[in-house]
RNA sequence: GCCCCCUUAGCUCAUCGGUAGAGCAGCCGGCUUUUAACCGGUUGAGGGAGGUUCGAUUCCUCCAGGGGGCACCA
């Protein structure tokens, strides 16, 4: 109820003003200048007409003048209303409430202090704010209703909308890196009768018109390669996915892939597109703003950032080692000759093993375990074991082996890139081991995708596939700690089950009960 | 799914086995160059359900949500 006073408080102004005849949700109201342009103007000296509009975010009545400080998106600036100017028109004063969205028209000038302000002729409600704002100092500091609040956030912290605008600047420097290398943009299905192209659970839906269950698509790989059959060159996607997994600060169940293909290429070229990649996304983010937890300067080199405690280096080239060496020099033991022991070897590492795994899938499992969480700057792990790669293309000289690499930074994967399997006889041979697996219970196999082996009969050229989880490295630029911390609106428990689980399925769309109601 | 921690007013924070205190916001009043405006007054609270106790916000159990770790996770 007290929460309840607030809104009610706010609700009786709304009838006080709506009584006097004032409109409280105005439509029309055109700015002559963004709060920032006015700003610099006031602060040059001029002296000019104005009008701006934004949200009261700090509000200092003292009796016969009244200053508001007012935001809109692109920064803060003071309101100076004042009652000798305004007249009867200053009664608006009495009205406002912070977070209430206002248009004023007046004069740009300066305050004694030197503060540039917009002397009001006169100031305009448009949106009055039923609920208070975060507390005006210390803003909005509860984790949780950030994120399930997003906009209370942004409203209230600077920093957070630019951190969120940084997001979109990698966004489109990975569109610019690939678009101007000539890769073509597509948008390919996310319900699928098979989520193929990766070993996870799906998330399934209902299909009412059809009565048959969809999957929401755990990766974006194999229509992508049917578009290499297609003819296409390079193709690129970049899209949700979504993976029926548990929460974490690095995982969340639907998250954004980059998937890019290119014909007539290798794993050795997907890497030079990789570090392209990150390292035009790290120059377009540019330094970073501020201090972080550890209290380190900032550090006016895009290349280095400061990310899980460590100093990170981006500066190209890349140290490129096989998974295989990279054991070696670290836990002093050669996985390539001990090939048929590895069981042995992972017990002597310490290394615990599920039964079951073959050689490969062991080999991986120790240099998960001991090896990567290791891995400091950018390092393109190479070769991994075919057993665990059932879409990568087989090393001529080493058949255990693949031509695949993860792109490894702060001891977390970054990207995954191969050098695609186009042989179709091939393919179906290493999905039935696959689906040998499933049938003994891993329901995170696919089943086999029956039409896209088709396709690969078709003939797709040799090609390089590259895969980039673009919230880790959007972490990685942006040093947040937590991948919610990327996501405008991370996915949340609900916080009502009973509620929800009460409430009927509806099964007709909202435009159908609207008909019938 | 498991383990640990957290949940106090709209917001930001205190306190405590003896009935909860402040700042901001709100409300009333004052104030025509303030800017985390100020001054006086004032309303409002311990996530939910049980239990122990003379008495629970505090101790215990369960539930919910959140944070972290593990598991899971190409």
């Amino acid at each position: 109820m007290p929460g309840d006073d607030l809104f009610a408080e706010r609700l009786r102004k709304v009838e006080k003003l709506r009584a006097e005849g004032v409109p409280v949700y105005q439509i029309d109201f055109s700015p002559s200048a963004s709060i920032a342009e006015a700003r610099a103007r006031a602060g040059g000296g001029a002296e000019d007409a104005v009008s701006v509009a934004g949200r009261i975010m700090r509000l200092r009545p003292q009796g016969g003048a009244a200053f508001a400080d007012l935001e809109d998106e692109s920064g803060r600036m003071q309101i100076w209303l004042r009652a000798d100017h305004m007249g009867d028109a200053y009664r608006i004063v009495g009205s406002l409430d912070l977070g209430d969205i206002v248009g004023v028209a007046g004069t740009l000038t300066k305050t004694r202090r030197g503060e540039p302000s917009v002397l009001a002729d006169s100031a305009t409600l448009l949106v009055k704010a039923l609920h208070p704002p975060p507390e005006k100092f210390h803003g909005l500091q509860d984790q949780e209703t950030r994120s399930r609040k997003r906009y209370l956030d942004l409203l209230s912290s600077e920093d957070s909308r630019r951190h969120f605008a940084t997001r979109t600047t990698i966004l489109r420097s990975l569109r610019r890196t690939l678009d101007s290398r000539g890769f073509l943009e597509v948008e390919t299905p996310i319900l699928q009768t098979i989520a193929g192209g990766g070993a996870a659970v799906p998330f399934m839906a209902h299909w009412n018109a059809l009565h048959t269950d969809v999957y929401l698509r755990i990766a974006i790989e194999l229509h992508l390669k049917r578009l290499l059959v297609g003819g296409y060159a390079r193709v690129y996607e970049i899209g949700r996915v979504f993976r029926n997994e548990g929460l974490s600060p690095r995982h969340n169940p639907e998250f954004t892939l980059l998937e890019a293909y290119q014909a007539y290429a290798t794993y050795d070229d997907m890497r030079v597109l990789t570090e392209a990649l990150v390292v035009d996304a790290a120059s377009a983010a540019g330094p970073q703003p501020q201090t972080d937890d550890a209290g380190e300067p900032p550090c006016e080199n895009p290349m280095l950032r400061r990310f899980a405690g460590r100093t990170i280096d981006l500066t190209p080239p890349y140290a490129a080692r096989r998974m295989a060496d990279l054991i070696e020099e670290q836990l002093g033991v050669d996985v390539v000759d001990r090939w048929d022991d590895m069981y042995r070897v992972a017990r002597e590492l310490g290394v615990d093993v599920p039964a079951g795994h073959g050689p490969g899938a062991v080999m991986l499992e120790i240099y998960e375990q001991l090896v990567e969480p290791a891995i400091s700057d950018p390092t393109f792990v190479l070769d991994y074991p075919a057993e665990v790669s059932p879409l990568a293309r087989k090393r001529k000289d080493d058949p255990r082996f693949v031509e695949r690499f993860e792109l490894v930074v702060a001891g977390r994967e970054l990207a995954n890139a191969f050098s695609e399997l186009n042989d179709p006889i091939d393919q179906r041979r290493r999905f039935a081991e696959q689906a040998a697996m499933r049938a003994a219970g891993d329901d995170e196999i696919p089943p086999i995708d029956e039409d896209f082996l088709e396709a690969l009969e078709v003939g797709m050229p040799p090609a390089g596939g590259l895969g980039v989880g673009v919230d880790r490295l959007v972490q990685l630029l942006t040093g947040a700690g937590s991948i919610r911390d990327v996501l405008l609106f991370p996915t949340m428990r609900p916080q009502h089950r009973t509620a929800i689980a009460h409430e009927p399925l509806a099964h007709e769309s909202p435009s159908e009960r609207a008909e019938e109601g």
